[in-house]
DNA sequence: CGGACCCTAAACACCC
DNA sequence: TGGGTGTTTAGGGTCC
């Protein structure tokens, strides 16, 4: 059992590629209910309400900016495409986004530059949630000046009934209970002046009540988005500085923060209690001088127009609310017509919520397509039935779809960079270059150009060139004021950088960043960039175990581990390691066993193991070679298919050398790269240095040098590809080469033993 | 279709 | 005896 939920996680289980297929080809809406929350549809929209829309538009936005770029792709008679009479050789599958899996994307997009995108989605909604109150507090001064006039008024009309003939008056009259009395007293017109005047009164008094918390709410939220690094203002104290770190939990947190859905952050909880904000998380609610106790209730005695506070039923109101809007997002196709729901019908619509006749997001193949359930039904009605049994609104399926709605928008928002990083690549190779493009437009295919002089005047020259992958998909998802600037998108990922690097004891910034320069491997660099949320989110790592333990070991102070130590750092740098141990630990067993290139040496305190590098380049695989049709597979075997993950993870990696032997021969990307890690202009080219001139960039560690017990594995595959290795690093080096056509990618960079390149 | 790679699972042996 | 460690085999998946 736990074996198989092991392997099912990311790996591309019916039942997963089915949600996918569900949340992007079951059309309609675009989330055309979440705007108008149940019961709610009085013309007035919560916060919660409005946060919903703010969500589900950048989202929106970002399905908008993808369908483009693959559409650009797509369509020959895009723009200038005809021009260029290369042919992409990318598959489309890959900008496909309904044909990739949640799990697929996880392995392969680098999540370090999803943040941008999400920063970005939150600066909207931050922005709007301020239009917002700012519109609530005029229009409650409104009303407020409004009760006032009628107030007036009313004080007029009732003296003008006292001095009236008509009715009698009850002045100085004894006060009985009976019927009499009080429908003579009903009729005074003192009584009715007091009723009035405390109607008058109570009214006015929840008015300003109300238009305080509404100061107090829009104040809290700023704080609270400020205080997460949500947005880009000065942090009042070193901590918040620190909490600016974008994890991927931060839309949830605020989203908690919001709704006031408490509960059910079980599943989360075990990820961010690692990270500051994982202790903000769960601390701060009384500690922080934010009550956000205050917040929620105010949130809902605004929404629900009363007082009186029943937080348990609020709080599932607001699960339940959650829940809409997250089934709508399974709902929400990527055509065109709910591209933008702000524009077409608009998002309170609810016309869309009502189920398919017949069909059910969350059914297909007589099965339950709920994460991780796939109970077998034989037809609707008792899919129904199950669901509403085993799936009904509780804190295990709020947890669920708040994961859920998670994982989609980490994967929108890595799809997009992704796909700009494929851009700039194909630029950069010169197989069909393109512009900067914004988001409204397909990708540009223009002639064989400059990116890179492109990007020189597409950013001003004081500021750093933002990180390629984050900076041209990044900023026009919505146009208006609202939009980060690459510099503040560079402010934030710098940082990030910072944060967690003095978050974690173990330093993921400059050390981790030194080290990953002094391995130069593609792992250790995506490691570096990633090592927070490789940490936080159950991801699997797109690394082959080899790579992994390899890794783990040269990571080591003295470049040896025993197997339990292994075994540690899986678990602490992994979170996807962090369950499921014995299938993991048997295969980290397993490949310490086969791979020749891990060095059992017997130690006075036991057993550890090395690596041989030696060995490990021997056993280097063939090949996921540059050749655009190479390429090509790569990239749709990536995001696309039934790809199974263990050779997604092998392919990854080698997309990953490949994509990072772009900085070996493009200085921007080199600079983009470093400056992820937070490094100044000066270390742009450490990296490179390293490579071509240091020559010690892969710790070759011979096994004699031990002096112990060696243990020789025989390996069947023994290739001699060093010397082609030699001549295709000469050949990058001097950047004449768009892809190496013949050789594996992943030796250029770093992986090579580089005494052999002297 | 075969070879190569990777992963998972499992059996087995050894040692503490 | 049980758990950890290490080895080996088998089978499945994907790609070239």
């Amino acid at each position: 059992m736990m074996v198989e939920s092991a392997s099912e996680t990311t790996r591309t289980t019916p039942s997963n590629q089915n949600g996918v297929s569900s949340l992007s080809s079951h059309s309609d809406g675009g989330g055309g209910r979440e705007g108008g929350s149940n019961g709610d549809t009085n013309g007035e929209i919560s916060p919660v309400d409005l946060l919903h829309l703010q969500q589900q538009q950048a989202l929106q936005a970002a399905r908008q900016f993808l369908l483009q770029q693959a559409s650009g792709l797509n369509s020959p008679s895009s723009n200038e495409v005809k021009q260029s009479p290369v042919q992409v050789p990318v598959s489309m599958a890959m900008l496909t986004p309904q044909m990739i899996s949640p799990q697929q994307m996880q392995q392969i997009l680098s999540p370090a530059q999803l943040q941008a995108l999400l920063q970005q989605q939150q600066a909207i909604m931050l922005q709007q949630l301020q239009e917002y109150y700012k519109k609530q507090q005029e229009q409650l001064h409104l009303q407020l000046l409004t009760q006032q006039q009628q107030q007036q008024a009313g004080k007029q009309a009732a003296k003008e009934s006292l001095h009236s003939p008509g009715v009698p008056g009850l002045r100085g009259r004894k006060r009985s209970n009976t019927a009499e009395d009080l429908e003579a007293r009903r009729c005074s017109p003192y009584w009715l002046e007091w009723v009035w005047q405390q109607q008058i009164g109570n009214k006015q008094l929840a008015f300003q009540q109300q238009l305080i918390q509404m100061q107090q709410l829009q104040q809290q939220h700023i704080l609270n988005l400020q205080r997460q690094g949500l947005v880009s203002l000065q942090p009042t104290n070193p901590m918040q500085s620190l909490q600016q770190a974008m994890c991927p939990g931060d839309l949830q947190q605020l989203w908690k923060e919001v709704s006031g859905v408490q509960s059910a952050e079980e599943a989360l909880k075990q990820q961010q209690q690692q990270t500051g904000e994982g202790l903000d998380l769960s601390t701060n609610s009384t500690s922080s001088s934010f009550p956000k106790a205050n917040t929620h209730s105010t949130l809902h005695s605004l929404h629900n127009g009363q007082s009186n506070h029943t937080p348990k039923r609020d709080r599932y109101r607001d699960r339940a609310r959650l829940f809409e809007w997250i089934s709508s997002f399974s709902k929400a196709d990527l055509g065109d017509e709910h591209l933008m729901p702000y524009t077409k019908g608009g998002p309170l619509s609810s016309s869309h919520h009502e189920e398919h006749a017949g069909s059910h997001p969350l059914y297909g193949h007589g099965e339950c397509k709920w994460p991780g359930c796939e109970a077998l039904c034989d037809d609707m009605g008792q899919f129904i039935k199950h669901l509403n049994n085993e799936h009904a609104l509780d804190d295990r399926s709020t947890a669920q779809c708040r994961v859920q709605m998670q994982v989609v928008q980490q994967l929108e928002i890595q799809l997009s960079k992704e796909s700009e990083r494929l851009q700039a690549m194909m630029t950069h190779l010169h197989m069909r270059p393109s512009e900067p493009k914004p988001f409204n437009q397909p990708l540009n295919l223009a002639s064989s150009g400059s990116l890179l002089k492109r990007e020189s005047e597409a950013y001003p020259e004081g500021l750093p060139h933002p990180p390629t992958s984050a900076a041209a998909p990044i900023t026009p998802v919505r146009q208006g004021p609202s939009v980060i600037s690459s510099s503040s998108l560079h402010s934030h990922s710098h940082s990030h950088s910072h944060s967690h690097s003095h978050s974690h004891p173990h330093g993921v910034g400059p050390i981790r960043r030194r080290i990953a320069d002094k391995f130069c491997t593609p792992i250790a660099s995506e490691l570096a960039q990633n090592c927070e949320f490789y940490k936080n989110a159950d991801v699997r790592p797109p690394f082959t175990y080899a790579s992994l333990i390899r890794h783990a070991i040269l990571e080591a102070p003295d470049m040896q581990l025993t197997l339990n130590e292994i075994y540690n750092w899986f678990t602490r740098m992994f979170a996807y390691f962090r369950r499921n141990t014995a299938t993991w630990k048997n295969a980290v067993r397993h490949n310490l066993s086969l791979h020749k290139c891990f060095v059992r040496v017997e130690n006075v305190k036991g057993a550890v193991w090395t690596v041989d590098e030696v060995e490990y380049q021997k056993r280097r695989p063939p090949k996921m070679t540059g050749s655009p049709t190479l390429v090509k597979n790569m990239i749709s075997g990536l995001g696309f298919g039934s790809l199974n993950a263990s050779y997604q993870a092998a392919l990854a990696e080698s997309s990953l050398t490949l994509l990072n032997s772009q900085g070996l021969v493009n200085p921007s990307s080199a600079a983009s790269l470093n400056m992820l890690h937070g490094m100044g202009h000066n270390d742009v080219s450490s990296t490179v240095e390293q490579v071509n001139s240091n020559g010690s960039c892969s710790p070759t560690l011979s096994p004699q040098q031990y002096g112990h017990q060696v243990h020789v594995k025989e390996e069947p595959t023994e290739v001699e590809e060093d010397r082609r290795s030699v001549s295709l690093m000469a050949t990058i080096t001097h950047g004449n080469m768009a892809l190496p056509s013949d050789r594996d990618d992943r030796d250029l960079e770093d992986e090579l033993p580089t005494d052999e390149l002297e």
